[in-house]
RNA sequence: GUCCCCAUCGUCUAGCCCGGUUAGGACACCACCCUUUCACGGUGAGAACCGGGGUUCGAAUCCCCGUGGGGACGCCA
């Protein structure tokens, strides 16, 4: 193991967003790529918004993306507790020693930290108040991804409330020496903040860890970042919408970085074995739905069989889709098997796959209109019906040749029998391929769809 | 308003560091092919270097200025 440490700090305070989950990733794949450690620190100091549920959404989705922490909550570790909650000794410790070295003091109850200047008064005609500024030295940031960032910081800042309890700026810093952490790789939200954070670390005399600044994701319509109550937004939206985990991780990667090739499908061993920080970005990537949509269908097609099932059988018991009553296992595989060519996710499934399971299935009218608009397709489905009373039905090339045999001594297509018989036991135009369909469903259940249907039309 | 970051097809991006390409790929869109519906797949088309200066024989690439986009400016994280 290196001695890279690299940490995701997430806090409490809503559901877990594609955001976060990127950034983590990020983290993730640095540690996984340099065999560092990947550290899982919560940062809940704003007792007012923390929720356990919301720290269980983290949990749940990190998990679900396949991101295993190496130090953290349930983990432990060495440099532990990984709940800022239950730090508050070690902050109290190092808050006294900035007092003590006479770089921290009170005012109106709460405790800041001291910039090294000269002071003078002005008015701050954005925040509409009177505020000391200091005539401070410029901060220097080395990032890893944008360079060099320099920053005047020329305001003394809150690091402990006057509630008692301290500020993100401060445990942050204090949390990254305490643990050690050597890179520090966030939201280019923050890079604003930096400057506060290394004169922290400077002024506790402690390393600056290595920075690296990551583009952010915008929102996909409209201005601005991507925030919670956008579209497509959560990790929790596309794991209950039965979204391949490894395929939201694929796509999550590409959004600022890339391998330096072509290459975009790719299992995560490879991303990982290619990631560096040095491939990220410096520009904010715009969300596209369906770019991940294409690649969540890629990874659908690509499953292997039993795979694929269960992960269906899954999604179908979370969304309760047979309360009616369960379909026998053997035929309900069956269903499914002839389903994964044609569908985007497993999300279209229910709906695609309906009819297999109800007798009550609804014809679609205009598509039966149209159907029955053209030809002959009542007499086509009558002579379907007897040939599929005695064909062989152990195979779709069996059922073809059935059909085959029979549009050849009429003069017609397969065409000819197709669409009708479509409808006749399905209710609409599309859908599996038509023998397969009539293999999986069976003689006996296409037979009296097809009577049901003739004796309505 | 102040400070910081960024800028290639509609979108994600390669190329930029180290100047010379018909500026490449993917998603989306369109057309055609495949085909047993719908998809998948295949082929093809359209589609970009933000603007202006400079340096240079030559600039997407280096420099400057605009403009545009994004972020930060909390006793939130």
């Amino acid at each position: 193991m290196s001695s890279i440490r690299v940490r995701f700090a997430p806090s409490p305070t809503g559901f877990f967003h594609i955001g976060s989950a990127r950034t983590a990733l990020f983290n993730w794949l640095y540690a996984r790529h340099t065999g560092g450690t990947f550290v899982l620190r919560i940062e809940d100091t704003d007792k007012e918004r923390n929720s356990e549920e919301f720290l269980n959404v983290i949990y749940d989705s990190l998990k679900w993306l396949g991101m295993n922490w190496d130090e953290g909550p349930g983990i432990g570790g060495d440099y532990g507790p990984y709940r800022q909650s239950e730090r508050d000794p070690i902050y109290r410790e190092y808050i006294q020693k900035l007092i003590d070295a006479g770089r921290a003091y009170e005012k109106d109850g709460a405790i800041w930290f001291k910039l090294i200047g000269e002071r003078h008064e002005a008015y701050d005609d954005h925040r509409k108040k009177t505020v000391t500024k200091v005539k401070a030295a410029p901060t220097e940031i080395n990032d890893l991804i944008r360079g060099r960032v320099e920053r005047v910081e020329d305001e003394d800042f809150v690091i402990v409330r006057s509630d008692g309890n301290p500020v993100f700026h401060l445990v942050n810093v204090i949390d990254d020496i305490a643990m050690k952490i050597t890179h520090v790789i966030r939201g280019e939200d923050h890079l604003s903040n930096t400057s506060k954070h290394v004169e922290l670390f400077k002024a506790f005399g402690a390393p600056v860890p290595h920075f690296a600044h990551i583009p952010l994701i915008l929102k996909q319509n409209g201005p601005g970042k991507m925030s919670k109550r956008d579209q497509g937004a959560l990790v929790e939206e596309y794991q209950r919408r039965g979204y391949i985990p490894e395929a939201l991780v694929n796509f999550l990667s590409l959004l600022g970085w890339n391998p330096g090739d072509d290459r975009e499908k790719m299992p995560v061993e490879e991303i990982i074995r290619l990631f560096d920080l040095s491939g990220v970005n410096q520009s904010n990537a715009r969300f596209d739905d369906k770019k991940l949509a294409h690649m969540n269908m890629a990874y659908v097609l690509a499953l292997l069989a039993d795979d694929f099932v269960a992960r269906a059988k899954a999604y179908f018991t979370k969304h309760n889709v047979f309360a009616a009553g369960a379909p026998d296992e053997a035929y309900l595989r069956e269903v499914l098997l002839l389903s994964q060519p044609k569908i985007k996710g497993i999300e279209d499934l229910p709906a695609y796959t309906a009819y297999f399971f109800t007798e009550n299935y609804a014809i679609d009218a205009k598509v039966r209109d149209k159907v029955m608009s053209k030809g002959d397709p009542k007499t086509r489905l009558q002579e379907l019906a007897g040939v599929l009373k005695t064909a062989d039905f152990s195979s779709d090339l069996a059922i073809e040749e059935a059909i085959k045999t029979l549009a050849a001594a009429k003069g017609l297509g397969f065409g000819d029998y197709q669409a009708v018989s479509r409808l006749a036991v399905s209710g609409t135009n599309v859908g599996p391929n038509l023998t397969g369909m009539f293999r999986v469903m069976g003689r006996e259940r296409v037979l009296s769809r097809i009577e049901r249907f003739l004796a309505a039309a």
